[in-house]
DNA sequence: CATGAATGAGACTTCATTCAT
DNA sequence: GATGAATGAAGTCTCATTCAT
């Protein structure tokens, strides 16, 4: 999944430290002007180094991005660590599961908003960024889909939801929404409020046991 | 709704023509290269006009792509013509009318899914298209809105859910999951199996009672 | 001194009418925007008329403004017609009369400053309309040499004064210091000063017998 | 009074090298062209230089002129050296001093006579080179209206001259003058001729005493 | 490593002018 | 006479990228 080790790699200690430099630069440049606008000699100007030098460290625009980008996406589709704030437990119920990914996954979108809008742009017109995309989705959405399936074994999910399609649609449901209200404010959803509905919804897509509401379910557990 | 009225509107008979005539050679050059890389002069010739003639009728490759983008959008997020093929009878299920309705998006964004992969691109970076977007998704995301909390109101729907949280979030579903499968290829389902799952996860979403299917299947069993 | 006679004369009564609001128009395109800001399609729109019949009436926009330049040059230095409030009795003294000259050349380009400063304009890069003022100086400039050579004769002038030289160059004094304050808006004189001083300056560039204003002049010579 | 430090400047000497070349390059083709028909690309190519360079050191033709035309200006209006050639010394007449400055003026005029003549038709357009002549008309007629009080202070020019005005008129004098003379050949006069009589036409009009050739004069009054 | 001068492809846009209707 | 659609020459300006220092 690395992207291409970089051509021109640094060589000494002071060019790696350049290079994180424009890193840092360009990100701001890319969440100020978005990625057609942003110009090399922005992001060169912000580094406190001359235009000419950029091209030591990336080869253009796009390459810079898409590290940028994969660095992104890695971090929002990682596994959760264990022992994270957001690991959830064996014993936690698979919408608290559910519950917690989706805390996760939303607390990060909105922490990098900007530079997560600028990434949805230049992923439909760049082949390598939207791949880049692609292939860490798929990773995730293949975690999910695993996740289905062994709940539908389990028989506590609906057995006519296709895992995959489903992990897919959810997926896509998360990542669009989070855009729609996190980048593009389209509306102004209070975030608690907005991420339970969100795990209602999946939680019900799949099928899932009802909700906590734990009374309930020590009834039926004790039945 | 209707965007603003162009400023320079053809004034006979055949300046209308022409300025169809660009309308239809615009989508083409940005459906086969996309809007960044269209340029005014392959417009104009597919339209076998001179590149000066364009200005006379749109001012910008900008403001032709919103014209195109409206028209796109208030086709896919209409409501549906009474008596057409996708409408639902009052007799419908709830299910099956948002099977209906998901059947006919689906099959929109399909025929003209390279547009809409351009459209989805533009909006990125073109407040305008965007903002026509929004637009046209709160209404049809409002009808949506209003079928859920009457279906709510008759027993038929989770009452946890929130309409207008639900009804963002399921549009976003749709929308994300066409984009990703009809535009940019990420998979490649079976059209009615895509279908029935994405029916199947609204359907269960919202807490609706179970599929038909499966009540005619045990009446029929119990038969 | 006629400009060339218009190629394309009107031939119908209504087309001198259109042909006059052509002219009218243009000059107040061109005092709103300057020449080369003026656009043809601004003049016929002003004039109701579409910008393809321009070309019946006019061949271009120099053209217009060539005709427009010609008529206000000749207003501009005509003989001042007989019994005029400008014009001057046989008896006035010399200052008097050019005192009445200066009066009359300053009010009209007062009243016409916004034109005056297009043709200033446009005389620095079109040869046709410099020429015409060349010529309407010229006129204009030859009359004021006669008068200062009979002055001269009567005893009245500077001998030392080359009546051809200084007539070019009082008529220069006027016309810059016109443009300067009436069109440039350079300083803020009031206009009856301005107007006597001019005199002053005028009466004793050439030598002049002291100026009327006897009172205080009888009181000195009283002395 | 210095115009705007140009944004961009050259970091380097050889870019200030190239500015220099530039400016060159542009006096001679706008001096060749005029400014209207002069072209970004044919001040490059005479620099050695490609278009695109032009853009490091000048935001647009007007720019570049502006400079141009400022350096000018403060050339022609300022003071003038103590020691120069045509400084005047303390026991020179003031009909003396005025001739050495209207010499000075008129033999800078006449050797810069094109870029006068460009300046004078871009300062009808380009309001920052019109106002950038004003300044320096203003600093150099501020001078001359104090010359012009002193001496009617000491009693040698005509106390009915109002120094503001008359400063103005026969600096618009000078400059108009030279203008048609030496831009637009108007007429063809003898340098020395036209220089002695603008130098009795403004003596004249300031009422100084009369000239040298004093003699005849004196007999005049004698009698 | 760093600098910044230099390059040049390439697209946009304007508008005077022509011409078929 | 009038209309307005169509033409196309011309020039501006931007910036990624290269390269000599």
């Amino acid at each position: 999944m690395p992207a291409d080790p970089p051509t021109n790699a640094p060589r000494s200690r002071k060019g790696e430290r350049t290079r994180t430099r424009l890193l840092a630069a360009a990100k701001k440049v890319f969440e100020e002007d978005g990625f057609l606008a942003a110009r090399i000699t922005d992001i060169s100007k912000r580094a406190k180094l001359s235009h000419g030098s950029f091209y030591h460290y990336f080869d253009s625009k796009e390459q810079i991005f898409r590290e940028l980008a994969e660095m992104q996406e890695q971090r929002l589709t990682a596994p959760i660590p264990v022992g994270d704030r957001h690991s959830s437990s064996p014993d936690d119920s698979p919408r608290e599961q559910i519950h917690k990914g989706n805390r996760r996954y939303l607390e990060l979108y909105r922490d990098e908003a900007r530079i997560m809008g600028v990434i949805e742009q230049v992923s439909r017109y760049d082949a390598h960024v939207n791949a880049a995309r692609m292939r860490s989705m798929k990773h995730f959405v293949e975690r999910a889909e695993q996740a289905i399936r062994d709940l539908q074994r389990r028989g506590h999910a609906d057995p006519n939801v296709d895992p995959s399609i489903a992990a897919d649609a959810l997926g896509a449901m998360m990542g669009r929404f989070a855009e729609l209200w996190l980048v593009q404010g389209y509306r102004d959803y209070k975030f608690e409020e907005a991420l339970e509905q969100l795990t209602i919804l999946c939680g019900n897509a799949l099928g899932l046991p009802a909700k906590p509401p734990a009374a309930r379910r020590r009834r039926r557990r004790a039945k």
